[in-house]
DNA sequence: TCCGTTAGGTGACATTGTCACTGAAGAGCG
DNA sequence: CGCTCTTCAGTGACAATGTCACCTAACGGA
């Protein structure tokens, strides 16, 4: 995998209207809808589409609208005011993106940002079909909660390794989710280091010691797994 | 305030018919709805209490029904295994418990738990109920929504202080709120830990350092503020 | 090839977490 | 009152992580 950071691509997304055939087929809670209401949302949503790199929301940068992923990936992460990040998920297709959703109907502040991590298309929904189709259709209402729950969940998750985690283990076990079977990552120390919400040195550092002790080999911007089972016992001491 | 920790409360609540009057009135989710909606509520709801210091829900007790907490205050918090513990938000009154909730929707298991921090009654609702609630009434299901994300936020921050925040500024802060304006503050070193997911060495340290510096004093079990403003610029430095 | 930019390395030091203890304060009781 | 037991807090040594300043190496054009 390729974790993409182009700290200049602070650009909204295109609001092209991408031809994306019938999406209401991609999503569990509009697949199972009537054909009638279907062709309703097909006709209220909008689809856009944004370039790989380029930010979907963040906090100048607020939708007004909810949105569903149609295809590509988001990567949603947030950043210190000294500079380090720390990923928080990442939103695949099919998904629906609640952040934006939780912060439009809160109405408050918060300082997550999503990223494009490919090429991407979006499906957004006026708040007003959104209301329309959280009231009238179970399955949607329910894909809507499970996305919310889903969020929590993962969020949890990260609370409990940043507060409790080590960090070597955190790496390997990143190192092989990034690599998601593939045994080369392109990844540079630092962007790791944004996955993890630490600093670059201390990614060299763990990556350093991985390597003498034969576990990855790496080179300018590309880490190869030299032994998964070790990274993954390791990963595993979690 | 008090912190409440009762290592032996594991016991589950008790589901006592207490007499609570209206409590539609309590929640903003409910108290403008038809009151024919609301009587069908009344009929349909069960409420529950628990003693201070009780279990309201953990890994091993989740609920079967949707949780809304009536009176009291409930502190949701994360252990890891090794022992530390971190608070992640505390649910007040007329407020909505959506962990439960989300835990029950996906199906995926947690290791939160939420320990009543002052004698509680909450309202449980059954999922047929809340189903039909969340379609019928726009009222309510925004006030789910907005409980979802509320709690969503709250994370972040939780997120946001852990990976980026100084001990000594969330330590502060945490007194602080603890405190609640008042400057004589029940906690030991160790529920201050677990407050902030650190070890009780951490706490007494920085505590040892804020006595020398004048801006608290501490007694067994008790930390008396001196010096608020400078405890608060400290806070603000986050 | 040269040069500018970006990626990565390093050592010193600060902060935080861990461990193994010690001592001190309060609670209950003879 | 004095004794004991339990809980709370203090301490020093060390490990892990974060920060800072600065250096070197690799790559990508011009």
């Amino acid at each position: 995998m390729c974790i993409v950071t182009e700290p200049n691509a602070y650009s909204t997304g295109q609001q092209l209207k991408a031809p994306v055939g019938d999406w209401t087929e991609s999503f569990v809670g509009t697949r199972n809808l009537p054909r009638r209401v279907r062709d309703k949302l097909l006709h209220e949503a909008r689809v856009v589409s944004y370039k790989q790199g380029q930010q979907v929301f963040g906090p100048d940068n607020i939708p007004d609208s909810l949105m569903f992923l149609h295809t590509g990936r988001i990567r949603v992460s947030q950043s210190s005011d000294a500079g380090r990040e720390i990923v928080l998920y990442r939103v695949e297709a099919g998904e629906s993106c609640v952040l934006t959703t939780a912060c439009m109907l809160s109405e408050e502040a918060y300082n997550a940002e999503g990223i494009a991590e490919t090429d991407v298309t979006a499906i957004t929904l006026p708040k007003s079909s959104f209301d329309r189709l959280a009231a009238d259709e179970d399955s949607f209402r329910g894909f809507v909660f499970s996305a919310y729950s889903r969020r929590l969940i993962d969020l949890l998750r990260v609370v409990d390794d940043v507060a409790f985690g080590r960090m070597d283990v955190r790496l390997a076990e990143r190192l092989l989710a990034l690599g998601d079977g593939r045994s080369e990552i392109q990844a540079t120390h630092q962007a790791l280091a944004n996955e993890l919400g630490t600093a670059r040195e201390v990614v060299s550092r763990i990556l350093n010691d991985f390597q003498k002790r034969g576990l990855i080999s790496q080179t300018r911007g590309r880490i190869t797994l030299q032994n998964r089972p070790q990274l993954e016992r390791l990963a595993q001491s979690a």
